[in-house]
DNA sequence: CCGAGATCGAACCGATCGGTACGACCTGAG
DNA sequence: CTCAGGTCGTACCGATCGGTTCGATCTCGG
């Protein structure tokens, strides 16, 4: 870290460190859960260049969940896109990566939903909206290459899933939720793409 | 409302209006987003009372949650249990009640969660886990009712879907979301009691 | 009719909040 | 060498926070 003092090289690397540290120290604390001060103490700036890079504290996490929103679907797509062709096997990954996550012992759920739970300013609800959008699409993709009959339900089931694991492993029991949900998921994937059994029942 | 002023002819009722109001501007405004003064006007009550009936802002919210825990849990099994006894009928009755919420529109997402998501303190970590427990308990009665092979994980796959829909709803799309899950829910159900079918991959 | 106690409204407390200002320092470009 | 500007540390600001206290008011049981 060449933040020695005075002039860093490059103030957008100033920039980075402060969304770096930051998503951590919030993703632990909770966003009304650190002052602005000690967050600055424990990132190790000045909370004069916080908020020249900021301007706000809603504007840092903003930012922050915007990074952390791109970070965590492009991780998830890799995951996915590294399983190959099959659909199938990209869904498994999908929710094989979801279990590495629920097992890091800093896990407390998804930062961008638990921002948007505590957080009612409209920018947070839209970063949301959109964040969940981006995995609807991911999972849709899936659903449509397996040949499922009704691509957008099934993709938002899968959807579901995903977030239901994640709400579970956070807040009941993080061993196996992710497992459990791959099963579940590779179930609903197999009656989609071969609706021979009866499927309505209504 | 007989609560005309000094003495109310019984202090439990006014714990009873406090808890009811609480929770209804709590929910709406986050555990966060409004102060104690605030909130008592909003709820017609002075400061003192509200402190001599639960000591602290903190134990409001445990009490209020701890009450609407038990609330929504009742509602659901209630809501299954006059589905008849059919399990398939008792899962589809559980999402059409959800789906019925989803349509509030006040609906913000289930209040214990949005609670654990802000809120560091121990004993709300604790209520939501059981709250988690109880949605789990009558999902794997069903689940065992229906003849699944593993009533325990389908349970936990089942409450995955309970909850998936309940933040998909609240932060994504709530049209629909109910009905897709019951789908997921019975295609689950479905397989689970009738393992022809390969479910098993690896 | 009288005292116990529940409630109100408002004042008050120290602490902390998000955000600003300022002087000093250091670095890189010209 | 000089200067522009990024950064630090600290002090400071008004507002709000959770929580306490107090006198006045009202209701009910005896």
């Amino acid at each position: 870290m060449p933040v020695t003092k005075g002039s860093t090289i490059d103030p957008a690397r100033t920039r980075a460190t402060i969304l770096e540290a930051a998503t951590a120290v919030l993703y632990e604390r909770g966003l009304d859960g650190i002052g602005v001060a000690e967050l600055c103490t424990r990132i190790g700036v000045s909370k004069e260049t916080l908020y020249r890079h900021f301007g706000t504290k809603d504007g840092l996490v903003e930012a922050m969940l915007q990074a952390r929103s791109e970070r965590v679907t492009s991780w998830l797509a890799e995951a996915a896109a590294a399983a190959g062709d099959a659909p199938g096997e990209q869904l498994a990954a999908v929710f094989d990566a979801l279990q590495r996550w629920y097992d890091d012992p800093v896990f407390r759920g998804c930062a961008i939903l638990n921002a948007a739970a505590q957080h009612h300013v409209d920018a947070v609800r839209t970063i949301t909206a959109r964040h969940l959008g981006h995995y609807l699409d991911l999972l849709t993709g899936i659903a449509s290459r397996a040949g499922a009959v009704d691509p957008p339900v099934l993709g938002r089931q899968l959807l579901m899933l995903v977030e239901g694991a994640t709400v579970v492993a956070a807040h009941h029991d993080p061993a196996g939720a992710g497992e459990a949900a791959r099963q579940a998921a590779l179930t609903l994937l197999s009656a989609a793409a071969r609706p021979s059994v009866q499927d309505a029942c209504s």
